[in-house]
RNA sequence: GGGCACGUGGCCUAGCAUGGAUAGGGCAACAGCCUCCUAAGCUGUAAACCAGGGGUCCAAAUCCCCUCGUGCCCGCCA
């Protein structure tokens, strides 16, 4: 197995490089000590810790640190205060995107890493609150993969257990003469469960289904697969709307077809007990049943053997799940690390569920909304919005803005808040463009794009620089900063708060200084092809889709 | 009962890892700003005993303990 290298990004590190030289100064100061600073100054050292007068600390720093980017150091209420030049992290941020057209610069490292995501039964379509799952993923994929990383997606696909088994049965009961549809088996599938409730002589069926399948009937497998494929197709095409294309499927079934889980339990079987037949890994005083009486496996060790497979393959293992799962992931993991020769480095991220207004979400109780809902909808309440604001744009140029919003909108909505956190859907705020939203962003970037393009014959060119121009460098520069919590936390929620910073002062910077046929044009311009190459960068990484005109 | 999360203005949310400068945004409300680069924007007003209590500390939304509320898990389901 391979050492994970340690990701850096690349660009000139001015906290690292003042980090370096405190230091020396003071040896107790570490990388905590130093803050991005807000209103203060850019770079701000704490000097609790440092037990000396304050104004003697200041005298000592403005001695000995007399870098060319620093244009001045003060002292206020305990705090030092670094201010960079603008123009030195302007000039940083452009010679990186002119040699590698990106800031930060990366490296490409050779460690792989699989992010699985989604996994859901084939069984019905995807609801919101399965897309957390889907989105937090995705996200996380385009993180990594912009960090440097070699990543991609794996969908772990269900098509072994009760549930598929009811859909494959739902079709073969009520619609068997049929071409298998979606329709109908959704239908089917929800008949089963129905008539179940009645008719005990279907959970018998479905128990020797269960026994078929897990004997490797390969017939059966085949005919399961097929009808779940269906389902699969859809899911499939409705993440594909909100831009998510998983890279890789893996079909439970391969692992019970190809012997696997057999193999697995074979070759720990000096540590499994029994009861009965059914054998269980006694871990403390807890029971983690592996096989049931009849020899059938469970979801536990499915997975197990799951996860072995992926490590064959990847350094770095990470599963998204929801918060249900936390006590089989935690199991999962003692397992896998204490029965097995696991290597890769395995993370979860967990997500709080989404509820409705009207309570817990229901596929059989018929209380979902749908991905493709919430799609439609929000394609709605785009187009009536932009029929109201540009009354000019024609159908064509509607209908690509209208689903440009409808993807951004439905990501970001999901992705902005922490993953911990429980959400409740509201049609209210999944409609609002306005504020803390994928459109606010998708607006600054137009406001930028329509400047360049009325100001054909501009030059590009460095200057002095007043307050909203200094805020608006300060707030790009630091965006590595932003990228590298968002990396170490696996967190893309963090990118999403610094892209509505980001926006937020680009909006008050466009107010204040007038560009087109000003004096200060050339110098604002480099501002704004910075401003777009960063929002652009970190636009990809949240799933937003910027268009020139919205 | 045991375990894991979450609780910040009317509503949503950032900050909590690494304690430190007036708790930052947004929605809704109210008052304003388009002969000037896209008003999906901007400015201002009002609104928070950071769930409650105790503790540690020069300093607590942040760390520790207890309590309350909500969700999830505690299956030979997945």
């Amino acid at each position: 197995m391979f050492n994970i290298l340690c990701l850096m990004l690349l660009f000139n590190d001015y906290k690292d490089i003042l980090l370096k030289k405190l230091k020396n100064l003071y040896g107790n100061i570490s990388s905590n000590d130093i803050e991005i600073g807000e209103n203060y100054g850019d770079l701000t050292l704490k000097i609790f810790k440092i037990r000396e007068d304050p104004e003697k600390v200041l005298i000592k720093i403005r001695n000995e640190i007399r870098d060319d980017f620093i244009e001045k150091i003060e002292l206020k209420n305990n705090y030092i205060n670094f201010f960079i030049k603008p123009v030195e992290m302007l000039r940083t941020m452009n010679e990186s995107i002119k040699q590698f057209s990106m800031y930060p610069n990366v490296f490409q490292d050779t460690s792989r890493v699989l992010i699985e995501h989604t996994s859901s039964n084939p069984t019905g379509p995807i609801h919101v609150g399965r897309i957390r799952n889907s989105i937090i993923g995705d996200s996380i994929f385009r993180l990594l993969d912009r960090y440097g990383y070699r990543a991609i997606t794996q969908y772990f696909v269900n098509d072994s257990g009760k549930q598929v088994i009811s859909l494959y049965l739902g079709h073969m009961r009520y619609h068997k003469n049929e071409k298998p549809s979606l329709e109908n088996l959704l239908d089917g599938y929800q008949r089963i469960y129905r008539d179940r409730e009645i008719d005990h002589s279907i959970d018998e069926e479905i128990k020797q289904l269960d026994e078929r399948y897990e004997n490797g009937d390969k017939e059966l497998i085949t005919s399961i697969q097929e009808v779940a494929s269906i389902v699969l197709d859809s899911i499939k095409s409705s993440l594909k709307k909100i831009g998510i294309e998983i890279s890789t499927y893996v079909w439970e079934s391969n692992f019970i077809l190809y012997g696997e889980v057999n193999r697995m339990l074979d070759d720990i079987s000096t540590e499994l007990k029994s009861e009965g037949n059914a054998k269980y890994l006694a871990i403390g005083d807890k029971k983690i049943f592996l096989t049931r009486t009849d020899g059938t496996s469970l979801y536990f060790a499915r997975d197990i053997v799951y996860h072995l497979f992926k490590a064959q393959s990847f350094d770095w293992i990470i599963d998204i799940l929801g918060e249900d799962h936390k006590n089989h992931a935690g199991n999962l993991d003692f397992v896998l690390k204490n029965y097995f020769d696991f290597e890769s480095k395995i993370n979860y991220v967990f997500y709080g569920f989404v509820s409705l207004e009207s309570g817990k979400m229901s596929t059989r109780k018929g209380r979902i909304v749908t991905l493709n809902d919430l799609y439609d909808k929000t394609i709605e309440e785009s187009i009536k919005i932009i029929r109201v604001k540009r009354p000019s744009y024609e159908d064509e140029k509607i209908n690509k803005i209208s689903k440009a919003i409808a993807s951004s909108s439905i990501r970001f909505n999901i992705i902005k808040v922490n993953a911990n956190k429980p959400i409740t859907f509201k049609w209210s705020e999944a409609l609002n463009f306005e504020g803390d939203s994928a459109p606010y962003i998708m607006y600054s970037y137009a406001r930028a794009c329509s400047i360049l393009k009325k100001s054909k014959n501009y030059g590009e060119s460095y200057g002095d620089y007043n307050e909203y121009e200094r805020k608006l460098i300060k707030t790009m520069y630091i965006y590595p900063y932003y990228l590298k919590g968002a990396v170490d936390f696996l967190r893309p929620d963090i990118m999403a708060n610094y892209m509505l910073l980001l926006s937020k002062t680009f909006n008050d910077f466009y107010l204040n200084c007038p560009i087109i046929n000003d004096p200060e044009m050339n110098k604002r311009i480099k501002l704004l092809t910075t401003f777009k190459k960063i929002l652009e960068d970190s636009s990809n990484i949240v799933g937003i889709n910027l268009i020139d005109e919205i």
